[in-house]
DNA sequence: CACTCATGAGAAAACGTTTTCTCGAAAATT
DNA sequence: AATTTTCGAGAAAACGTTTTCTCATGAGTG
């Protein structure tokens, strides 16, 4: 029923072989070009990619797990990646964990059963483990988090310094006891939340801190505690963006005012958080950058699987706008 | 190198074909099951999945294509479209046009490649076209957007009456003037500027109707010039979230209170949109539905292709807050 | 002019599975 | 007890390509 390459042969009347070598974009005769292109559009072949993945022992895929793509920060991050891979023939496979060791184990082995030709992962904590032991016959470049190992290329941002830099903002602006809210499923969580420790006690400022899980409400439930104790702080640090709107929305429930009531800083920005609490004062992560280095970084060593394993450290910008702007007490 | 099925025969003492059969729980005798599975075990066997496709000619795999994975409502269906594909031990491939035909025809000819199972697809406008023209192996399920040509399945909201819904909405509230700005690569945009403008003529308000390209910066373009000209409108509406977040960016830009300055509805409900205006005014989509009647109807017409095609129309909800409270001029 | 070498095309093998076919043994039926 | 049916397992074919191998032709070289 389906049309194969050895239709298109018969009816160029050429061999089988020579259709492929066509289609791959090999030297042939020009005339037999022609003959097999007028074929293939008479016949409305389409070729089939498993049958050719199978033989030619490349899928020309690039496996893409993150952690949560309702985050805006992995959305950016997948187009990136998407955009180059499709500028060098290759498909992306995307795949959400939603922060889910299981999910995430589910994951890491289709790549193996796909036979991708490298592999892009936002890891949760369980996963970093798994992914350093686990043998792979492709490349893997980690983003977002990464452990000490260094097994694996990675690109992540300089977490501690950005915590600290908004700890450092928070103090300019007279904020003295700032509660700090890390995702806890993530080593990116922990990297924040040590740089946050390490710029506060520096600063000689009080901190709080907690490691929320990930779930809905889970935030929200934890600003609510916060807020409602009777010393509570002057500041709020979440650590991603999509934590950051629940501080907010906790917030908004608990009728408290941003600034004046409580400072908000957080890291990633989304196009709304210009129209909050006269914006929102945020680390921008470098998302082009991001995206664009784990593609390099994969490519680097689908050419030479030798070369020594990098981990790449990008820089953030503060934005600094109004939710830090927190009420002067004198 | 490698270690495919055959090594996992030997190493069991049993044929390729038994192993094959365990893997994919057929009966078998519970005493090579246990053999066949420590063989696997012990090699550490990985299916490759190019290999089992070509030869069961089932891909397991559903294609879903939509129109901009940064739209929060699409990022939401393809979460419910994953979790049902998953329970039913399907793979998900997930792509992304971002509103560009070329891009989306590519991905129309990547599914039929991938010799997929089934197609989820919210077609631009020309897609649509082109999709009803195309001869596909398998079922297409369209979402979001569909046209009246019927040779699909379609899940879609009552666009038409929707948009109605919200010039209600705003005529309940005082508002006289209202702007529509509604996409214009989509049929969805086309919808609902229909209802749009029924509704405002039946209630005799003003009416201005902008079509926004795709693109970042064009929906901010758009509201400049509306809210700058001399006669400007009461009321803003946004046909879908994105649009609706580049509208308040845009008002902001200019110095505009909503919803003193001017009221501001539109469609899709996000987590900021309650902390902005004093709430958003928005028509919710029943993301959950759309995905799992879409699944529904794909699995429906795959069980049996001859029955005739369908088109589910569902409601929205409007959720009534501050942003169309409009400040009444008497 | 004879010989090697490059080029391009067809025949056939190969990729790693699942499926069909075949057969023997055990279970069920008469 | 003889016959049929069922069941499970191995041998071999098949899935639709790409790749390797082989060979013929024509160009380049001594």
């Amino acid at each position: 029923m389906t049309v194969g390459i050895k239709d298109v042969a018969r009816v160029a009347n050429v061999s089988p072989a020579t259709v492929s070598r066509v289609l791959s974009g090999r030297a042939v005769d020009p005339a037999m070009h022609e003959r097999v292109m007028a074929a293939v559009r008479s016949t409305g072949y389409r070729p089939n990619l498993a049958a050719r993945r199978l033989r030619s022992r490349h899928t020309n895929t690039i496996g893409l797990i993150v952690a949560d793509i309702r985050n805006p920060f992995f959305t950016a991050v997948s187009r990136v990646v998407e955009d180059i891979a499709y500028e060098r023939g290759l498909r992306v496979i995307l795949c959400n964990t939603d922060e889910d060791p299981a999910r995430e184990a589910m994951y890491l082995q289709l790549m193996q059963e796909e036979r991708v030709t490298g592999m892009i992962l936002a890891p949760t904590r369980a996963g970093l483990d798994k992914v350093a032991r686990m043998e792979t016959d492709f490349p893997v470049v980690l983003i977002d988090r990464a452990g000490e190992g260094m097994v694996h290329d990675s690109v992540v941002l300089d977490n501690p310094a950005m915590a600290a830099r908004l700890v450092e903002h928070l103090h300019e602006r007279g904020c003295r006891h700032v509660a700090g809210l890390f995702g806890a499923a993530s080593s990116t969580g922990r990297e924040r939340r040590a740089g946050f420790e390490n710029a506060a006690e520096r600063l000689a400022m009080r901190t709080q801190v907690v490691a929320v899980p990930h779930g809905p409400g889970e935030a929200e439930r934890c600003v609510a505690a916060l807020m409602q104790a009777e010393d509570r702080p002057d500041a709020l640090l979440a650590s991603n963006g999509v934590m950051l709107m629940a501080v907010l929305r906790a917030l908004a429930a608990l009728g408290l005012k941003v600034p004046d009531d409580v400072a908000v800083v957080g890291f990633d920005r989304e196009g709304w958080m210009d129209l909050v609490a006269g914006g929102l004062s945020v680390i921008e992560q470098p998302v082009e950058a991001i995206g664009r280095t784990a593609m390099t970084m994969l490519f680097d060593r689908l050419d030479d699987a030798a070369i020594p394993s990098r981990k790449v450290v990008l820089s953030g910008t503060l934005v600094a706008r109004g939710s830090s702007l927190h009420r002067q007490e004198a």
